[in-house]
DNA sequence: GATTCAAAAATATGATCAAAATATTAGGCC
DNA sequence: GGCCTAATATTTTGATCATATTTTTGAATC
């Protein structure tokens, strides 16, 4: 009794879209359609769909040559990522404010005592999957689709590097601001939180530049 | 001797992205895989190909039972297009001031000839292609791919809207700040420049905004 | 070091199967 | 008897696969 709802190309965009999000595909890292239709055990057409999906999403980038690769920031593209973040997350989280019930509250102080628990494990996957619920179960109480988008597909180009930042320095070099977060929306506080997704992103985004200046890879 | 560089999928892509942005393709209304591949004269791979892509980059919807639309704005979803435009074009101005060289500039002179050749002639295509080019070529000059990347995939999700508002009042009701542009750019003013783009993003957006407004359609 | 050739990977086609939408028909009700 | 509703049939469209073709890479040779 299979529950055939979702097509496969969508199942199989999901399962490589966590992949990158989550950090089991690398920075750099090429991503060959063959080699997906054998880990994933698929068809080639639904990973070719999943692939240009994404690729669209800039959560992976085209060659020329018509290969396939996790993107690598580099210094000026993290900085772009930062002024983007800065631009639409606390955006959501103004229009989220009002909006936002008291049981998405609690949901997300849920989220986050389960992140603070995987960082005390250092459960690097734990550690982003969490971080990752707790920004768009925020954002998603804004009702706001295309900023959504928009945020979705900033987190999968910063996502990778997310992760190197974690193997390195481990999760507690990325201190966050959820405690704070939620306590202002308990008050309606608009001008605290919005700060406080800021100050997160901030926190964050600082780090994956850190890990870029000094620690260059290859030329 | 034909040149068969680019995949047909990247071709088709870009057939049926035009389509799209210079109005072709009308919101609301229905986009079939069987029917393009028709259209198109291609074969179902390659359009189920470009179809995934632009609909990750916004410019088509998926609805839930595997059909797929040109969007239809709604009032909400225009504030939010709003406000990222405003977000991130200005930024891009910014960025392309300085870089920017003389020859870029006379070639934006170029394309805001053609464009207000287009406007005289009452050509909406060619009003909706050219302005198209100037926004471009001006964000290009910036060099900065992931804000140029989002810059464009809302174009395409305001560009069917566009063509709305410019078949129902004309090109005369969307007076462009492009020749402010083009002067403040020459002088290196970035706040001129940035405050001119402002204002043209300002006004097209207004007038998307007044059709939907007035302009219910159905229930 | 450049060139040629073979293997591997990506691309594209068309066919087949499954699902959805529309058209059709039959039955019940006023 | 006409008309609305609901079940069914038809047709259109989408999803997936197997296969053929093209392109690229990388190794071997000159």
């Amino acid at each position: 009794m299979e529950q055939r709802k979702i097509p496969e190309h969508e199942a199989i965009y999901l399962r490589i879209r966590e992949m990158i999000l989550f950090g089991v595909l690398v920075p750099g890292q090429p991503v060959t359609i063959q080699g997906l239709v054998e880990t994933l055990d698929a068809g080639t057409t639904p990973v070719r769909e999943a692939l240009r999906r994404l690729t669209a999403e800039g959560a992976l980038e085209a060659k020329g040559n018509r290969r396939i690769t996790v993107p690598q920031l580099n210094i000026s593209q993290v900085e772009e990522l930062y002024f983007a973040r800065l631009s639409i997350e606390p955006k959501l989280v103004q229009i989220a404010v009002p909006r936002i019930g008291s049981e998405e509250i609690s949901s997300l102080r849920g989220i986050d005592n389960k992140l603070n628990e995987a960082i005390s494990l250092g459960d690097i996957e734990g550690y982003l999957k969490y971080n990752y619920r707790f920004h768009f179960a925020l954002y998603e109480a804004a009702g706001a689709g295309i900023l959504l988008t928009l945020a979705q597909s900033l987190w999968l180009r910063a996502g990778p590097s997310l992760r190197v930042v974690l193997t390195r320095y481990g999760a507690s070099a990325l201190p966050d601001q959820h405690d704070v977060t939620i306590r202002a929306l308990e008050t309606r506080d608009l001008q605290k939180a919005c700060g406080a997704i800021e100050t997160d992103i901030r926190q964050g985004m600082d780090q994956v530049r850190q890990v870029l200046v000094f620690g260059e890879t290859s030329s």
